[in-house]
RNA sequence: GCGAAGUUGGUGAAGUGGUUAACACGCCGGAUUGUGGCUCCGGUAUGCAUGGGUUCGAUCCCCAUACUUCGCCCCA
């Protein structure tokens, strides 16, 4: 038997009606905030991540599902959706008229080589959005706005909004350098991954979940401490409007991100204070690395497919039609016939329609009519027929009446 | 990349180194020859993830592989 690959999901069933139902509630809402849909391919050049997402990163070195086309091409499936869309912005040289932000939001299959555990797999959706061209607080605060709506409306309440800021490009490295002046002297104390990450990512050693409790993490120096002045001042005016925002949001001085085109706001979706769905920041170097000009540009990325386990787990109540509208019933060959034209009546005039194609008993296909969850059902029977008179019955109410099959339509739109 | 546990029909699962692999749900058929959902009766795995090995004989023991679940790393 071949089987499926490791980290990969068949979506069917009422797994894909709940993400039909996200993502029309996801649509809707970024059609409020006025963003544009956008997909981009699922393959790119190897360079556009190893440039963008950062050739130091953990996603970028080991992660990747690399390979060479048959033109000799090095091709990576994408890990991540802002790489693309930047690929996509510069491409269309769409900074060439900025008069207002480019906001775009995408709902894409991303691939990493991981090993799959609750909530992560190999091929997994991200839902997210960016916004170019503002280097305005004002567009920090929509993109935090649009992610902390989307869970609520999604049902899940209990989120936390995390945020973070990580300054300019100067506060950045002040920060980084101070971090490793701090910790090299007492890393001998800390875990062993901590002693890897000193000098490759010391911002990652705040996050990490071994030492959480240890002191010398908790006493390392503060990011808001090494920002400088507009970058503290801009922090501080996000703060004032996402509290006019109502936005539930706390801030953590060790929330750093992984990815190395973030500076000033990062942000993070929990739930229950823990589980984290999402994140985002402020990305005002990419486009530049990219090759494009320098236009700043701000986004988020919500774990879909873990949005909808916490939905799951949660028990948020999402709407799936399990039912039909009708199933017509025949026996006889002539009743066949007119249940084929009745069907495609049926289904035309927008009734979810049901008929036997098993060859069933009249028996069995009652047994279909209610596995189905049928509203109505319709038996059709010759003697009748020849009087063009059909029965349909209310399968709630289990009341049947003889109408006339002209009126089918009628009696229906009525009765629904 | 590292670690732990698992894998028996459509489903939930019991079970044993040796004739026909429990039980339940579901499904199909009949009782009820065109109005079901209750009840009763009958049927329903060429086979215990895959490939090797040990054995007179393996679903059961051993090894490998695949996949699943959970954790680490990392990330969403």
């Amino acid at each position: 038997m071949i089987t499926k690959q490791k980290g990969t999901y068949d979506i069917y069933g009422d797994l894909a009606k709940k993400r039909a139902y996200v993502n029309e509630v996801l649509d809707a809402l970024c059609e409020k905030y006025n963003y544009g849909y956008i997909e981009t391919p699922v393959f790119e050049a190897s360079e556009l991540f190893h440039r963008g997402v950062g050739e130091s990163t953990d996603m970028v070195q080991k992660e990747t599902y690399d390979f060479i086309d048959r033109g000799d091409r090095s091709i990576t499936l994408r890990p991540e959706g802002t790489a693309g869309v930047v690929r996509w912005f510069i491409e269309n040289k769409l900074y060439g008229n900025l008069t207002d932000p480019v906001k775009v939001y995408y709902n894409m299959k991303m691939y990493r080589y991981e090993r799959p555990q609750s909530g992560r797999n190999r091929e997994f959706t991200q839902w997210g959005f960016e916004c170019f061209g503002s280097d305005d607080v004002m567009s920090d605060a929509e993109v935090i706005s649009l992610a902390y709506n989307a869970y609520r409306l999604l049902g899940l309440d209990n989120i936390t909004i995390k945020i973070n800021s990580l300054g300019d490009t100067e506060s950045r490295n002040n920060y980084r350098e101070a971090l490793i002046k701090y910790f090299k002297p007492k890393i001998k104390d800390l875990c062993e991954d901590c002693q890897n990450r000193l000098e490759k990512n010391p911002l990652r050693i705040l996050d990490c979940k071994v030492d959480a409790e240890n002191e010398i993490i908790k006493n390392a120096p503060k990011t808001l401490d090494y920002l400088n002045e507009a970058s503290l001042e801009r922090f501080n005016k996000l703060k004032e409007l996402l509290d006019l925002m109502d936005i539930n949001y706390v801030v953590d001085t060790n929330l750093v991100r992984g990815l190395d085109y973030y500076n000033h706001v990062v942000f993070e979706v929990v739930l229950d204070d823990s589980y984290a769905l999402g994140g985002g920041g402020r990305y005002n170097g990419l486009v530049e690395t990219l090759g494009g000009p320098s236009v700043p540009g701000v986004g988020f990325a919500m774990g879909y497919d873990r949005t909808i386990l916490a939905m799951e787990e949660h028990n948020v109540n999402i709407p799936i039609n399990d039912s039909i509208d009708v199933y017509l019933l025949y026996v006889s060959e002539t009743e066949k016939e007119t249940a084929a034209y009745l069907t495609q009546d049926l289904r035309m005039n927008g009734f979810i329609t049901e008929t036997d194609m098993m060859g069933k008993s009249l028996k069995g296909q009652f047994k279909s009519v209610d596995r189905f969850n049928s509203k109505y059902l319709i038996v059709l029977n010759d003697e009748k027929l020849a009087d063009n008179k059909i029965t349909i019955k209310d399968n709630k109410t289990k009341e049947e009446e003889d109408i006339n099959i002209n009126d089918l339509v009628d009696y229906l739109d009525m009765h629904m």
